[in-house]
DNA sequence: TTGTTAGTGTGTCATTTGACACAGTTGTTG
DNA sequence: CAACAACTGTGTCAAATGACACACTAACAA
């Protein structure tokens, strides 16, 4: 049983035909470390599954500094909803920071499943709900939580992001600057 | 036409008949200013359709400082998703800011509607996703502007909000102190 | 009306933060 | 291997911020 196959059976009931009708929708692929599968002014015309690896999602200010929004690890979905949903074109990057496996759907046929599968239409709505609660406690934690305790939930919560991502990256995502994060860092490490 | 049939005629294509089906679920409530919608402790049963008025979204950190998560006016909808949906108790509290007219639909007929209904359930997702899509905005501009910038904005956009929230709310959902809010406004009253 | 409570406006001051500068390290590529 | 680019670690310093304190005002209830 694939990676994208375990997530929807460990959601939702559903038949072996069900699932199968499902994910046959779906595209395996492989890409390596740096590939860019968003970029600003297209428009995103695919939803990412990610089986294995790491995704950087993040765009640039008005100032131009780079701007971290999301760190990706699977198993889970990564799109730009605004573009893939609206038909806008994307403000963002999203750029594979370590190998990944991949599983794509594309617009043509998510709409396709959307229009023909009553299942298939509760479940996006599941997954998108899902993430909604994930952004917004994701807001809660950044007004609720110091920098420090977040960059340390992270570290034990999500200790391959760390690794994989540069002090500066994870400092704008945490909403601060390298210099800052780099204090925490010491600190922790000597404490 | 309802503030509510608006809503819904304005964002999807709904027969007369699917229309009155769709908000003959819904009951409408009058409340005063002051009144308590969610508190913590207790999981919410149903989710609010503002018509008019504001509602304050807020809880209370590990200080037991008071947070705005957020400040809603109409039209739109407000619940705490995570209690809704996964029937989890509310850690949150949503209060009436100023006297309000509520299209209230609980959790047995949004249920019902899921279930029986398939235009609900896509208006459903449609309604989350815009829902997500405005927090996933929110936490971009977090990361990407001053808060002067976004009290300006706040301002400007959505002046009965300002008119109706004290000083130290409206600072707590910038992510800042109320002194420093208040230096904002001094520098923007004189320039 | 008066007392009480909640909220606003403001100054001072210690602390935190970001900006800048630069040396050291790592990793990549020809 | 050598050269270069990208990143990390670090110190200094000015600026922004939060904490605290307190007077003043508005709203409300007794």
């Amino acid at each position: 049983m694939t990676a994208l196959q375990l997530f929807f059976k460990e959601s939702h009931q559903l038949s072996q035909t069900d699932l199968s009708f499902i994910v046959n929708h779906f595209e395996t692929i492989s890409v390596d470390k740096g590939t860019v599968l968003i970029e600003p002014g297209t428009i995103v015309d695919s939803v990412y599954f990610i089986a294995e690896g790491l995704l950087h999602h993040f765009n640039h200010n008005q100032q131009g500094e780079k701007i971290t929004l999301d760190l990706h690890d699977g198993p889970s979905f990564c799109t730009d909803i605004e573009s893939f949903s609206e038909g806008k074109k994307s403000e963002d990057y999203c750029v594979a920071l370590t190998d990944c496996t991949l599983y794509v759907l594309t617009k043509d046929k998510y709409d396709a499943l959307i229009n023909t599968d009553v299942k298939w239409s509760n479940i996006a709505k599941d997954i998108i709900e899902k993430n909604l609660i994930k952004m917004l406690d994701q807001v809660k934690d950044m007004s609720n939580k110091s920098i420090e305790q977040r960059y340390l939930e992270l570290l034990k919560n999500k200790p391959l992001i760390i690794q994989n991502t540069s002090v500066a990256d994870i400092a704008s995502y945490l909403g601060t600057s390298r210099e800052t994060l780099h204090r925490i860092r010491r600190k922790n490490i000597l404490a």
